[in-house]
DNA sequence: GTTCACATGTAAGTTGTTACATGATTGT
DNA sequence: ACAATCATGTAACAACTTACATGTGAAC
């Protein structure tokens, strides 16, 4: 449900019209996601229902419609709601990129606080998948099948070592006063 | 849809329950991908139809009842089909991962080209996150919100940088002949 | 006797994908 | 004229999540 939080972010930086946003989308969310065109399109509807965005409706000169959105008052709160709670669900690494962006746009500091109990999640995996590792795959006998399986695992620790090093970076970032 | 596949491999290494499937599923399968335990039955029961999959019901002495599957032959041949066969939908990242699992099992050697395939894709994406990098983030002078756009690059660019550490690990794993 | 792990399922709702459908403007 | 890009939508289906529902066996 945070793609609504996402288009929030984006419609926040600029009002767009639907299309546009699947633009922009896929260049500044493409990093870690992909919406397509009518996810987007119902999306940007139901916001509209809800209050969220207001929408104007252009006929410029001949025929080509096109409909902008851009967020009230309403969906600008809703945002900040959603970037200050913690958790939710869905994918909280994601999540987490798109409260980034938002801060960005809205100036708040409250992301941080997110990012260490993400980080304390990851730490804790990472020990799991090595304490695996250790013992199941140290051996220097291993059979083609079993380094196959370690493999597996390998790009378990390595997801979780490269996420910990970009939360650090991050961490420092969001400590300095910009 | 290759939870099938996942599944597959899984029931290859130990006939099971879906239960039991559910439990191995999270600690084999875990680091990269988590299946509900209806998902599996749902998937239980479609491969079951196909004739992929042999069911054994147990009414072990009182009430507990439980289905064991067991892989048959049409099922076999399924997984030799599905890790020969390149891209497919969903995540193809992820399917690599089912791709070395089901190699394990099955003894046959071509997962190899699918990595090469991913290895060219993922180096095409960071080059052009680097270049987006530079462009738009390579200034001293950067803002707060500019900062944390970047941060969600960097998600982007040090995730493609594993990646391709560990595609280089797998690579030689696989050229050896164990 | 009550909690925990085992074990399987239905139902409803949300999200995501794929296919189909339409029409205008811009550039060649 | 024709293709590409802009622009929006419906419909059907597939996948996934959450809640509800049931019952056994073992351990404490």
């Amino acid at each position: 449900m945070s793609i609504q939080h996402a288009l929030l972010t984006s419609l926040l930086e600029r009002p767009s019209s639907g299309y546009g946003l699947a633009n922009r989308f896929d260049h500044s969310m493409g990093y870690f996601w992909h919406a397509s065109h009518q996810q987007i399109y119902r999306e940007l509807g139901r916001m509209a229902q809800h209050g969220w965005l207001a929408v104007e409706e252009q006929e410029s000169g001949g025929g080509r419609r096109r409909k902008i959105y851009r967020v009230l008052e309403a969906g600008r709160q809703e945002l900040l709601r959603w970037v200050a709670e913690p958790g939710g669900s869905g994918n909280a690494d994601q999540a987490l990129l798109i409260r980034l962006r938002a801060e960005a746009v809205l100036g708040t500091r409250v992301a941080g606080r997110e990012l260490q109990r993400l980080i304390d999640q990851h730490r804790t995996r990472l020990e799991l998948y090595r304490e695996i590792e250790q013992r199941d795959f140290s051996a220097a006998d291993l059979t083609h099948a079993q380094r196959l399986q370690h493999a597996v695992l390998r790009r378990g620790i390595l997801a979780e070592e490269s996420w910990l090093r970009w939360a650090r970076e991050t961490q420092l970032l969001l400590v300095e006063q910009g």
